[in-house]
DNA sequence: TATGAATGAGCTTTCATTCAT
DNA sequence: AATGAATGAAAGCTCATTCAT
């Protein structure tokens, strides 16, 4: 009655039933701390095999984040794929994506934003990689708000460039602080679509208003 | 003549010298990879020695945690100790304090922020009460603001509660993010006050807007 | 065209390109470091194959000593096989054949003498069986020389016997060395006939004597 | 009563113990085959003292062979010390020391005879060594030999280099060969002394006999 | 106060070997 | 005849931890 002992599965999806055992144990107990025994147990299988076809942890652990990276990215880039729609809608848009996808895969999130960058660098870099890649989506959909407002007039492209990237960091970076806060309470937990609400009400709103020169400086 | 052999050390001087090898071990590392011969070898101290002070790994990690979370919790508060400034002005005190004190300490910041809650619940509880405590901070100075604003009248306290308190864990997690992303740049590191002008520069404005009402919502 | 995939080849064919691989892989690595996996491989074959034909590593291995084994006796039985040459002669031929074959099969070579010996004493047999022929051919033919000269009037056969043996067999050791020694350099190695010539040069000479009477010992 | 357990004994005599064990299992089980968890028993020790002390596998291999190589060498190069002797008598000592090494250490000369060489070249390196100085000790002695004879005059020193050589490796050659024959008869096994003389015996003929001339050629 | 000596337990990795097709 | 899929068993190595001094 379902997947029982010995059964002959042809690779590639035996390969997916590891990398799903092993994003669920690595996002659990993080990289040191989850076994091969533990991994290759939770996908019904003996270790030797997923030595073979993984390499080894490293490389299991490689492949979890390339993963996870690719399918966060994708979603990401699908929701935010209609250029035809208003940069609100379309940052609106890749919000809800994005914090569907964190919801529907908690763990591949944690393994993504919390354990891969704390291990070696040779795991960070595809993080960064992906984060990268969302950050410029952000800086450009961020870029055609500030020309639609007229913002850029009257200043060095320079500068508006600077600051309008140091916008888009903290912007990925809330999302991401929210995407761990919505994941953690299991219970009340907020949909996508409120936790999008919640971000897109803070920063729309502040980007309005900082589009039109509105700007804080200390007293002194 | 220098830290020779032998040197007999009071004892609290010699656990401030664990926990400093431990934060950069552990911050360097990561809790499971450092280990214990490292620590003490970098403490200038025989493994039994740190077994004797700090009873186990488990110990001596949660001594981390808790020295560095207190450190930079009392960094933050102080900061924003005169309740007689304005609000903006507060905050704008408790964001150079943060930013100051996860770049003077850059490893604890990484104990803290990247290791811990990947760890066991064990670890991630003191971490999560540190952070319980900076985003009560901050609900409290938005709460003020939306008061002083009359944002709140006409609504049920239950409702400004709960957004306010959205915006209080936007903002704080835009702060980790943008520590983070400060520490990372060895070259070209913004200055504490730099960073925390991006930030504030960024959420005041927002804060203004959505406060007199200015709310957005889905064409649909 | 080639050898491709799915080719059906009969059974004796692939016994022998299977001991063929075996035989450079344990010659090159050892029995221990040797895989089946590198072997299949390098017979290009599947590893089950190999179970089927040769059953396991151990009877593999044993396979290869016997056909490497028998092959270097046959060769060296076949260069002494004249019996009418004078005694000289028939070394000095076995000697040729001895080191063009241990020159033409360096792996075969190196799994007899340093492989084999080194493992279990069920691999060892086989070697020393094949080590024992060769000595006794080596003795027959010491003694003919005895015999032609005279040395053994006025000796025990016992004494004789036991000389003659001792002498066959650090003949033969000096034909291993310099069979390995040979083999060692891949650049500027001697030919079989030169390293033949050195040797019977060596041994002839001393033999004469001895046989004459000469005989060393220490001063005191 | 003797070495009991938990018995806490300085390092130097612990490293030696676990090389003594070591070079017991290398040499009876091949590198191979002897397991860490064997050797650390044998030594009466645990296994992660032994990684402590010899760091891994290899290194403890490694050690095995500098320290027996050196034990031999030393042991060959005592009994040769006495340069007023003549270089019969010398060789004679140098033999007798080999052969009463190699009798008193058989684990040692298998170690260093029949497994180093089978494996990587990392080890055959130190043997290589070994093998060299010894060889150029008898080629010194050879060389001796010749000139006390006369034999080099009317010799380009080429060719009379190049034989001697030769003369060198096959004496040696010879020699290790005898070692392992005499060591492979548990019973009745010739002292080092006979095993000594009988190979000076027979090289010493033959050495008489070949500087004066006598040279043997194939009859065509 | 401080440490060299020592270990139990566990982890990653590899290998010879078999089953089902 | 031939192979992709799968595993039991064991090896090398590391680590947190303690004992005896």
């Amino acid at each position: 009655m379902g997947t029982r002992k010995g059964k002959r599965v042809p690779r590639a999806v035996r390969e997916q039933q590891m990398l799903d055992a092993a994003v669920a144990a690595f996002g659990r107990h993080g990289y040191r701390s989850a076994s091969m025994d533990d991994i290759a147990g939770a996908a019904g299988v003996s270790k030797p095999l997923v030595y073979q076809y993984l390499r080894s942890k490293e490389d299991l652990f490689s492949s979890c984040i390339e993963r996870e990276a690719a399918a966060l990215t994708k979603a990401v880039l699908d929701g935010t794929r209609d250029l035809s729609l208003a940069p609100d809608q379309q940052l609106w848009n890749g919000l809800c994506a994005f914090f569907a996808h964190t919801a529907a895969h908690p763990d591949g999130w944690t393994v993504l934003h919390q354990q891969a960058p704390g291990e070696s660098a040779k795991f960070a870099g595809v993080v960064a990689g992906m984060r990268a890649e969302i950050v410029a989506l952000v800086t450009a959909l961020l870029g055609r708000v500030a020309h639609d407002v007229g913002y850029d007039e009257g200043y060095d492209d320079d500068v508006v460039d600077r600051e309008v990237s140091g916008l888009a960091h903290a912007l990925v970076g809330s999302a991401e602080s929210l995407a761990d806060w919505a994941n953690a309470r299991a219970d009340e937990r907020p949909s996508a679509k409120e936790t999008a609400a919640t971000l897109m009400n803070f920063c729309w709103a502040g980007l309005e208003g900082l589009m039109k020169g509105a700007r804080w400086t200390p007293s002194r």
